[in-house]
DNA sequence: AGAGCGTCTGCACATATGTGCATTCGACTT
DNA sequence: AAGTCGAATGCACATATGTGCAGACGCTCT
């Protein structure tokens, strides 16, 4: 059942709560007095209406488009932008989780049922489930597009979290991938690749419709999840360097030019290649923060995405630079 | 121009203003700040961006309809039911104008850029027209259906006003239809029916998209518009009950049993012949009040609509009845 | 029956939002 | 330059909405 242990009454009590209220413009008073019970009950109700996703909120700009700078990302970089307004003066958490809530709503419209929708992990993926609408989706499917345990945990509460979350949401059920992040040995990969139960997940990824993924910028000032959490010794640091390495998608690696042939490291990553991610007719990519615009630029170049959220003031620096 | 008078820079303001307290879930306050201005100058900030329709909120009613009414009627009557809830208490007037706000709501995501809306007029066209939602539309029309005007005025006042409404919401054109609701003499009728300029508005009624009605109750206890506004005479309303009338759709009778063939009136009626506006693809039809309950049945006999936007009471009726 | 537990309710208060009004600002007229 | 008008602003107040809390209610378990 989509409905899990709620009782169907309330649903039924907070759908017409939601349609007085917004559609009919009634305070909560009036609605309160309709339903036989207090107004605070009512304020109750419309919250748990839009937790449940009954009520969905849509921002259009008009066509004229106002903010020029959606258009122009487009021109120059062939993606669909989204620019979250952020005034510069945001501390860099405060916009990180700004613009996850605003992808989390614009994520929305984009998945639906029978639909399945690969996932990354990280910190900018985590604030994202964070503010996840639910919506009611039949037969969809969350993929895990990385592996995530290292050597010191199995990663399996952080990341595990990222997925339950947006399994919740949209009422999907979830495909964890239980491989580490990165092999020691490249061979150990392929070898584990040919397992079936891995197979099968391999499978399910290659057929989603939509990815989602945030951007790890390597040498960064504010290194990403990925380069702080044991995941990468200092040896691979100095190979990353090497090979002139910008960021990564789902820890596979990239250089600035967008090419990521011959980067040792991705031999030894889970995630999927470059080539096959851009088999995949959407590919949502977050971003928030200036530290990050090597790496998006390198992205872009790649063409690894198809849409784009980013702040606003990253947005401008993009188009400066 | 769409964007009337209005200076852009508001518009983007308010974009913005939307943007934040919509998406980002900020505070007025905050917003305020962040736009520098005040706190209530964003209050009308927002409620301007709501005004031009920069926001959409719909309410969805989950997969497993709560609302079996619905469902019922579009089992029995083949059409698409939309329910608004209102309590039975609710004074015939109030009645109506909760259904027709929620069917300006629900109107909004059906008419789009390059199309057509056939609109008739009467309390119920005028009660929806005062609700509309703004939304920017280009290369679209609203053409009216009937005419309206009468042995004492020209009606230009009434029914102009609902399609300039309408056409002010969508930024559409309006093409009036300046002729009489009835003629006295069918030949007129036949006539006038050759001038070109009529046939123009003619020919763009048939490419219409969209057609949306209210139903008049010929000898319902509230009369409709048409049969108090001077619109017929006592021999008029003899020869309608020797007809067995039951209501009308943009001044065409129909029976019980949904014919309208030999009614004479009809002949005289500047309004389009049941059959022609069954080729629409999509009749929307407003009722509210038990007493239009005969007409709507007629009506559905006559599956004349597509679309049904009922209270709940009525809906209730239809299925008990 | 009665204790233990979690949920739901309405009250009272804390916040947040809407709006009349006087004032200011700018564009345009005389 | 002074005058006129309308739009935009912020203040102060009126409304509307959100939420902590204590009590009520309906369970289960003993």
């Amino acid at each position: 059942m989509a409905t899990d242990g709620i009782p169907n009454e309330k649903v039924r009590d907070a759908l017409r709560a939601a349609h007085l209220y917004y559609l009919q413009d009634l305070t909560m008073e009036a609605i309160a007095s309709e339903l036989h019970t207090s107004r605070s009950s009512v304020s109750r109700l419309l919250g748990f209406a839009r937790d449940i996703g009954l009520v969905e909120i849509q921002v259009k700009s008009p066509a004229d488009r106002i903010s020029s700078v959606q258009d122009r990302i487009h021109e120059q970089h062939g993606v669909n932008a989204y620019v979250v307004p952020v005034p510069d003066s945001t501390a860099e958490v405060d916009r990180l989780e700004r613009v996850a809530m605003s992808a989390a709503r614009i994520l929305g419209p984009f998945f639906d049922s029978n639909m399945t929708m690969g996932i990354a992990w990280g910190s900018t993926l985590s604030a994202v489930s964070r503010h996840l609408q639910d919506k009611v989706t039949h037969n969809s499917q969350i993929v895990q597009l990385n592996g995530a345990s290292n050597a010191q945990t199995t990663g399996i509460g952080y990341a595990s979290e990222i997925m339950s979350r947006f399994g919740r949401a949209f009422g999907a059920y979830v495909q964890q991938f239980p491989v580490p992040a990165f092999f020691d040995d490249p061979r150990t990969k392929e070898v584990l690749w040919r397992e079936r139960s891995i197979r099968r997940v391999l499978e399910i990824q290659k057929r989603m419709d939509i990815a989602l993924f945030g951007l790890g910028s390597a040498l960064a000032d504010v290194p990403s999840h990925v380069y702080v959490g044991g995941y990468l010794d200092e040896a691979d640091f100095e190979q990353l360097r090497h090979s002139e390495v910008v960021g990564d998608v789902a820890t596979v690696f990239y250089r600035a030019d967008g090419s990521s042939d011959d980067i040792p490291m991705n031999a030894r990553s889970s995630g999927p290649s470059l080539s096959l991610l851009s088999k995949v007719s959407r590919r949502v990519c977050v971003v928030s923060g200036r530290s990050k615009l090597p790496a998006l630029r390198g992205a872009l170049a790649a063409g690894v995405m198809t849409d784009l959220i980013i702040d606003e003031a990253t947005a401008h620096s993009l188009l400066d630079g």
